[in-house]
DNA sequence: GACCCGTGGGA
DNA sequence: TTCCCAAGGGT
C-alpha cells in the first residue's frame, strides 16, 4: 500500500489513515489550532495552550489563553511580565506551579532566541515534561513524536484491549502508541487521537457506532469498551480543617502572597491558620485582633477537602498580621488581585456578609 | 513508582 | 449530592 512508507512499524496506517481522515472532517475548532489549510500556529501558542491544558479541560482554558496571548503576544513579552501579574492572571486555572514554570520557561526561551524545535531541547525546559516536549515537537514544528495524554491512554488501551492496570500499563500504551504513529502529520494524528477521546472514545458512554477505528478496535469487538483502560484502585480522600482571616480596614482587605512551593504557591491569599502544610491548622486567631466567625467554605483539592472557617475583624486592627508582611488590597479592585479560587470564594463569602470595612 | 499539586463540568 | 477525571510535571 502506498502509505505504508508514511508510517512507522504499523501495517499500512491501517489506524492513522481513517483516523486522519476522520480529523479532516470532524477536527474540533480550538483558539490555539489553525483552521484547515493554514500553516502551524507559532510555537509560542502551541507551548502555552499545551501548558495551560495540562489536567485542564478546553472550555476551561479558552478564556486565559485568549486574555494571555492578548495581553503578551509573543514569548518576548512574556518573558518581560511582572510576575506577580503573570500569576494573578493565570489565578482560578489551578496547579499554579504551571504558572511559575511558564514564566522561567518564558525567560529561558527568550534569552536563548527562540524554542527549539526538538523533543529533547523542549524537555530540558521547566514546567515541559514528555508529552508536551513530544506534543510541541510535532505539533508546532512537523516532527514525528510519540504523544501520549489520558485521551491517547484511553484510546490506544481501548484498539489493544489492553488489560494491564495503570500506571503500570503505561510500558504497553508507549510501544503501542509508537507502532500506529505515522510519520507524516504525527502533529494531526496526535490531535486527531485527542479529539477522537474528548468527543466519540469518551471515558464512559463511548459512542462506538460514530468511531472511525471500530473495526479496528478489540476492546468494541469484545463489547468491552468502557472496561478499558483498567485503573488502580484510588484511596480516599482525608478531611482537613482550617481558617482564614479577613481584616478589613477603610474599604481594603489584607492579602499575603503565599510561600512560592506547596499549596497554591506564588498566589495572593488570605492570612489562615496553617491548615495547608499537611494537617489540620491551629484553630487559633491571629493575636491583637477582635475575630468573630464569618461563615464556611468547603472546597475540594485533589488529595483532600477542606473546610475552611471564615474569621473576620473589621475593625482592621490585629497587629500580628500586619507583622508577616502583606498588603492592603482595595476591596473594589479585588477581582484582580487574582486570588486562587477557594480565597475567591471565602472573599465572596465575606463580601455577601457585608463586612467591607465601611461600617 | 508514589505522592503532591486545582478546578470545574458532566453524569 | 457525590463521584469521576481532564492535552501532566516535579520531586
Amino acid at each position: 500500500m502506498q502509505a505504508s512508507t508514511d508510517t512507522a512499524g504499523e501495517a499500512g496506517g491501517a489506524i492513522a489513515i481513517p483516523l486522519l481522515a476522520w480529523y479532516d472532517r470532524h477536527a474540533r475548532r480550538l483558539p490555539w489550532r489553525a483552521s484547515p489549510g493554514e500553516p502551524a500556529p507559532d510555537p509560542y501558542r502551541v507551548w502555552l495552550s499545551e501548558v495551560m491544558l495540562q489536567q485542564t479541560t478546553t472550555a476551561a482554558v479558552a478564556p486565559y489563553f485568549a486574555r494571555f496571548v492578548d495581553r503578551w503576544p509573543t514569548v518576548g513579552d512574556l518573558a518581560a511580565a511582572d510576575e506577580a501579574e503573570v500569576m494573578a492572571a493565570w489565578a482560578g486555572l489551578g496547579y499554579y506551579s504551571r504558572a511559575r514554570n511558564l514564566i522561567a520557561c518564558a525567560r529561558a526561551v527568550a534569552s536563548s532566541g527562540g524554542f527549539p524545535d526538538t523533543e529533547e531541547g523542549l524537555r530540558r525546559l521547566p514546567g515541559i515534561g514528555e508529552y508536551t516536549s513530544a506534543a510541541i515537537a510535532a505539533i508546532a514544528f512537523g516532527q514525528r513524536a510519540v504523544v501520549i495524554d489520558a485521551n491517547v491512554e484511553r484510546v490506544v488501551s481501548r484498539l489493544f484491549a489492553i488489560d494491564e492496570a495503570l500506571p503500570a500499563a503505561r510500558k504497553a500504551i508507549r510501544v503501542a502508541a509508537d507502532e500506529i504513529t505515522p510519520a507524516d502529520r504525527s502533529g494531526d494524528f496526535a490531535q486527531a487521537m485527542m479529539d477522537l477521546g474528548a468527543t466519540i472514545c469518551t471515558p464512559r458512554g463511548p459512542r462506538c457506532l460514530l468511531c472511525p477505528l471500530r473495526q479496528k478496535c478489540l476492546a468494541f469487538a469484545l463489547d468491552r469498551a468502557e472496561d478499558f483502560p483498567v485503573r488502580a484502585p484510588k484511596r480516599t480522600v482525608p478531611q482537613r480543617r482550617g481558617l482564614a482571616f479577613w481584616l478589613v480596614r477603610e474599604g481594603a482587605v489584607w492579602l499575603v502572597r503565599r510561600p512560592a512551593k506547596g499549596m497554591l504557591g506564588g498566589m495572593r491569599a488570605l492570612p489562615d491558620d496553617g491548615w495547608s502544610a499537611g494537617a489540620d491548622g491551629s484553630g487559633t486567631a491571629p493575636q491583637g485582633g477582635n475575630w468573630k466567625p464569618g461563615g464556611i467554605v468547603r472546597h475540594g483539592f485533589t488529595h483532600f477537602g477542606l473546610e475552611l472557617q471564615l474569621m473576620l475583624c473589621e475593625d482592621g486592627v490585629c497587629a500580628s498580621l500586619d507583622d508577616e508582611g502583606g498588603e492592603w488590597w482595595p476591596l473594589d479592585r479585588l477581582d484582580e488581585a487574582g486570588l486562587p479560587t477557594l480565597f475567591a470564594k471565602a472573599a465572596r463569602l465575606a463580601l455577601e456578609a457585608g463586612t467591607d470595612g465601611r461600617e
